[in-house]
DNA sequence: ATTTACCTAATAACAAGTTATGAAGTAAGG
DNA sequence: CCTTACTTCATAACTTGTTATTAGGTAAAT
């Protein structure tokens, strides 16, 4: 399965950053995005994630060279990561876990993202489930009334006049 | 033997640091620097300590919210005298650590509640639309019924005119 | 052939953080 | 009494980081 790679326009759009920041971010913070063949920024998954955490540390105020900090640390988790795993709880570096941390913060609200919106479509699911069924209801009823109506031998009926004969 | 302490004026010839500065940095970062009978501020050893350390940590380019972030550091490290300080005073962040812990496990309780109530939407959706449709086939077959005695019978009925032969 | 979407680079415009200055007041000491 | 060294508060002046705009250019799709 290859990866799947972002256009900075649609990037703009999914996390609601002008283009002009993501450029100024990557040049700022110096990050490395792909580019394809023609020069046009290719975003990795990775790179949105990143960019998340980033515009989380930013609104915590923290500053382009405190921020150029911390993805350094986040990097050096992931480069660890291929490395087998055997250090044990001594060992363990704090601000792996801190990085790590911070991820789980970023897939987390990532999430509660999702279970709103999941939340918002039950809720116009049901709406409209509630309607339809009404709606349906409501005519199979009526229309059997006039039937049963008609049936008991009134001709005249308003339905019928309406109708047509 | 008493701890020294020094005036303003003193603590800005020996750190080179305009005494407007030492105000507005305790201002900006919070410092609690002691007073004397008169409001007049006393440095202590200490306080030159952290004020070296923040010369330095500005000297890198941090911010005054990374700053104050290092300096929480260096508190809670002293405080608890688990490791020795190390240069990664922005990343070795235990309080913090505990701090995005407490935030997963609040988020992720969050989201399972939601999960919860999600599910029983959806179960009383299904439920529903279950129920409603059984009723509405019930209703049909009545109607189809009463069709059928219709269509052995009177020709002439509005109903079949209306549907079309 | 025109629109769309991207690129770079320069620069304007704005916001915020910081430095610096000044006014007005208090207490200690020569 | 006058100077010195503090205090607070307001504000001016400057610096910097960031946002936003513009111009000029390429490639692909309509």
């Amino acid at each position: 399965m290859r990866e799947r790679f972002y256009k900075i326009g649609e990037v703009s759009e999914m996390l609601d950053i002008e283009q002009y920041t993501l450029r100024y971010l990557e040049n700022s913070l110096k990050l490395k995005i792909k580019r394809d063949e023609r020069g046009d920024r290719q975003y990795s998954e990775s790179d949105l994630d990143t960019l998340k955490l980033i515009m989380e540390l930013r609104e915590k105020g923290l500053n382009t060279t405190a921020i150029k900090m911390a993805l350094e640390n986040v990097e050096q988790v992931e480069e660890t990561r291929v490395a087998p795993v055997n250090d044990n709880l001594l060992t363990t570096n704090i601000p792996e876990l801190l990085a790590l941390a911070q991820q789980i913060v970023v897939q987390n609200e990532e999430m509660l993202d999702n279970n709103k919106l999941l939340t918002e479509r039950i809720n116009r699911l049901e709406e409209k489930v509630e309607k339809r069924n009404m709606e349906r209801e409501r005519k199979i009823d009526e229309f059997l009334t006039l039937w049963k109506n008609e049936q008991e031998g009134k001709n005249k009926s308003w339905l019928s006049k309406l109708v047509g004969k």
